[in-house]
DNA sequence: AACGGAAACAATCAAGCGTTCTTTTTTATT
DNA sequence: AATAAAAAAGAACGCTTGATTGTTTCCGTT
């Protein structure tokens, strides 16, 4: 055999980029082999190069895509709102609802960002800066008018973050709750915190019996 | 050569061990390779077999000590304290310190989990389980009393604990904010948003232009 | 109907993998 | 000093890997 009857070309890349998706979703970049990524699509291991240069570029091609598709909806979302709290549940809306629907690719963009060669990381590292800094700027204008209460903008954006980012890590669409529900609630856990008052103040010394000894 | 001079089991055994951590972080398990371990520690990949059973074995190892010895401190730093908010306060300064002087081990213990056999996985996620439960009993146990507005105590206890682990992925002891500071800054999150106004309603639509579309 | 390019197969390569086994050297014990 | 045990070397194993190449078949266009 060779060429397979019905065998289309754009459709093979897209079923080989979803099968990317989902192997190294499930065994980890490393772990997944181009033969095992061929058997899954249909065709011999070789044949995989008709749609990319190399293993790397196929995870590049994906975590840049994700990253930039990320970035692009959520200043489309953002778009046109100035208040800072309106910003906020926008984002925080946004952010939950993409990594719902896209838990895989996320989790890849997330976790094998290490697998990249340095040249392509950078560029990924440089997208995900960009997108960490619309939360970034929307906490400080928000501290600016004083309807925050931030006094390290940074540190809060990567915590708020990774708090709405680690729905990926038990979030089932089946799930009791649905995802309007779970974005209320972290929605709730988000404005409280920049709002509340205990950020404010520079606490006392925590009430511990002792520290932890890790 | 054989048995090189000043050779000792114990000394080699701790080695192997804090090499595979360093290793596995920086590479992955799966990427990582035996030789590659072995020359970090300066012997022959054979040799390594005196210490573990096999690559898995020397993976579990890690993860589950690391995920007993992290349930034990937090009982102990937890023990005898009743009120809520000091036991959420504690947790949190627990979980933080713990996790920013003991990044590699962390981010093992969470990421390598899919590369744990099914049988060592299921030991380790009971574990995480039990670590989460923690929590999760003090959400619950201060929203009973009315100190936290809390209403999906499994929710918010991921959340937190997202947001908690996070810092792994970015803290370096060198940074501009030192542990104490960056403790104060998570527990006025933490705090604020189990005590917020926000989470106790549930909120109107939000304000938002569109929804994502991702 | 014929042709050129697209699509996939099939075979191959060197390199590296985890693992096992035997041998050699060092250390500790008597 | 002799001996047993510990520690590591080193070679070998069967396999799989990512990658390359040449060939064959199908398809869309003219």
């Amino acid at each position: 055999m060779a060429r397979t009857i019905g065998s289309n070309g754009a459709r093979t890349a897209e079923a080989i980029r979803q099968a990317g998706v989902k192997l190294i979703y499930r065994h980890g970049y490393e772990a997944m082999s181009l033969r095992q990524l061929a058997a899954e699509v249909g065709l011999q291991s070789g044949s995989l190069y008709k749609y990319f240069e190399n293993k790397q570029n196929l995870l590049f091609d994906i975590v840049r895509e994700h990253m930039g598709d990320l970035l692009v909806k959520a200043e489309a979302d953002l778009d046109g709102l100035t208040d800072p709290m309106a910003r906020l549940r926008t984002f925080v809306g946004f952010h939950l609802r993409y990594h719902m629907t896209r838990m895989a690719h996320v989790f890849i963009a997330n976790m094998e960002i290490r697998s990249l060669d340095e040249v392509h990381r950078a560029e990924v590292i440089g997208l995900r800066r960009r997108y960490e800094g619309l939360l970034e700027d929307i906490l400080r204008e928000g501290a600016r008018t004083g309807v925050f209460h931030v006094e390290e903008p940074r540190v809060v954006t990567y915590a708020i973050i990774s708090m709405l980012t680690g729905i990926c890590m038990w979030y089932r669409p089946d799930g009791p709750l649905d995802q309007d529900r779970l974005v209320e609630i972290y929605t709730g856990l988000a404005v409280d915190g920049v709002t509340g008052p205990a950020s404010a103040f520079a606490p006392a010394a925590q009430p511990l019996k002792r520290r932890a000894r890790g």
